[in-house]
DNA sequence: TCTGGGGTCCTAGGACCC
DNA sequence: TCTGGGGTCCTAGGACCC
């Protein structure tokens, strides 16, 4: 069964809700700028219609700027976030099942709707009228050819805003003159791969045998062919799942030179982790720390450092994570001390997430005022065999441990409630 | 002490997306 | 001189376990 599927994401979004609360930025060149202000990451069309590309660095545009009197803001994504919010709000006055992809996109269940364009219609008239920010739609039956219909109606402009292609002779029509790097989930690098064999358009992929397709790009690619085809392989989730990471990161302008400098940065970014952690309700499993020089500088001499380390007490603990932390950079910084490097980008990821209510204490916690039993039964342990002693086991949820006095003796697994008790 | 097959878990890195 | 930040998924290979 062939369930429609529609994508309805904003043109432009940043700019657009730049706009709502500025008349006199209609129509003219507008731009908003990255985190630092560093390079141009929306455009208008008056401003793409310059050669102002995605991602262009600010300092090589002041001509175009002085020259066309391009608008120039900075990013404010609070504010984008709470427009977005609202957007979707009037989605979900239209279709019951809506999946936020991303700040201004969103999959729809469109099944069921007697005239689907209509009804698109109606609800971009409302999101218009009620938001203020313009939206386009694609329906089609997979989301990969959902997000190609939505391309196809951003395009051209006699669609005004909404494609559906549900039907096989439209699609049959169009595909052929979509390129083969224009499709969802086709970058630069398999772009690349698959012109070299002759695969130029959407239509092409969608005729690609799929073993040949997961041979060229792994299971994803043969995924996209499939979708190409009508064939549903990226479900609609309408559940938010539960996030997996959360990144910290930026570029400084000045190269940090030192151990200090590089690890005062990371310690902002751990700072601001754990804030964002706390904010969402979560603690993190591991903590990984990274920094790298300037790649813009091949000239100068290159390190990437990263070090990944485990939370063994599932934390969001500002001043636990800051020293996890230090050991990573310490551990990632670089061995060889007759080049200078300069550090021009540092951050912080933690990963593997859980929501505080399902935190579990742990074998090893000693975050916590009262210490686990298990904990105070390795304490213990360790005191009765002394230094000959190492303890293996490293995830207390697992319920059992392994010990061993030194690699002469033997190893013996023992469930956490047949545990000796120690006295 | 050696032997070893078949799992799982972990991490790094690549590719892609907005 | 100035060059974004925050995500996801997949694979390969090593460590570890039984």
């Amino acid at each position: 069964m062939r369930r429609p599927i529609a994508i309805s994401d904003s043109a432009n979004f940043y700019v657009s809700a730049e706009r709502i609360f500025d008349p006199t930025l209609a129509n003219v060149p507008v731009i908003v700028l990255s985190n630092n202000d560093g390079c141009a990451v929306a455009r208008s069309d008056e401003a793409k219609a310059l050669g102002i590309k995605m991602g262009e660095p600010l300092h090589l545009l002041q001509d175009k700027i002085k020259a066309h009197g391009v608008r120039v803001f900075s990013s404010n994504y609070t504010l984008y976030g709470d427009i977005s919010r609202r957007v979707v709000d009037v989605y979900e006055d239209f279709t019951p099942n809506v999946e936020i992809y991303s700040i201004d996109e969103c999959f729809l269940d469109f099944s069921g709707f007697k005239d689907r364009e209509a009804h698109a219609r109606k609800m971009r008239r409302e999101v218009l009228r009620r938001i203020g920010v313009p939206v386009r739609v694609g329906i089609a039956p997979s989301k990969t050819l959902a997000k190609c219909a939505n391309d196809i109606a951003k395009r051209n402009p006699i669609f005004a805003g909404v494609l559906d292609m549900m039907d096989d002779t439209l699609a049959n029509w169009l595909l052929p003159m979509v390129p083969v790097g224009d499709i969802w989930g086709v970058g630069g690098k398999t772009e690349a791969k698959l012109k070299r064999l002759g695969i130029r358009t959407a239509a092409d992929l969608r005729d690609m045998p799929t073993r040949q397709a997961r041979a060229v790009g792994t299971v994803v690619l043969e995924r996209t062919v499939l979708e190409l085809q009508g064939e549903p392989c990226l479900a609609l989730e309408d559940v938010e799942p539960q996030r997996k990471g959360m990144a910290v990161t930026r570029s400084s302008g000045q190269p940090m030179m030192d151990f200090e400098t590089v690890f005062q940065a990371v310690t902002a970014h751990v700072t601001r982790a754990a804030e964002k952690l706390r904010q969402h309700g979560l603690v993190a499993g591991t903590l990984t720390v990274f920094f790298h020089t300037n790649r813009y500088r091949p000239d100068r001499p290159q390190y990437t450092g990263s070090r990944t380390a485990r939370i063994m007490s599932m934390s969001s603990d500002t001043f636990e994570l800051v020293q996890t932390a230090r050991r990573c950079a310490e551990a990632a910084w670089p061995r060889d001390k007759t080049r200078e490097y300069g550090f021009t980008k540092a951050g912080v990821m933690v990963n593997d997430l859980l929501p505080i209510a399902d935190r579990r204490q742990t074998l090893f916690d000693r975050s916590e005022a009262s210490p686990s039993p298990a904990m105070i039964a390795l304490d213990k342990i360790n005191d009765r065999f002394g230094k000959k002693t190492m303890v293996l086991a490293s995830e207390g949820l697992k319920q059992s441990w392994k010990m061993r006095a030194d690699h002469r003796s033997p190893r013996y697994t023992t469930r956490l409630s047949d545990l000796p008790v120690v006295r």
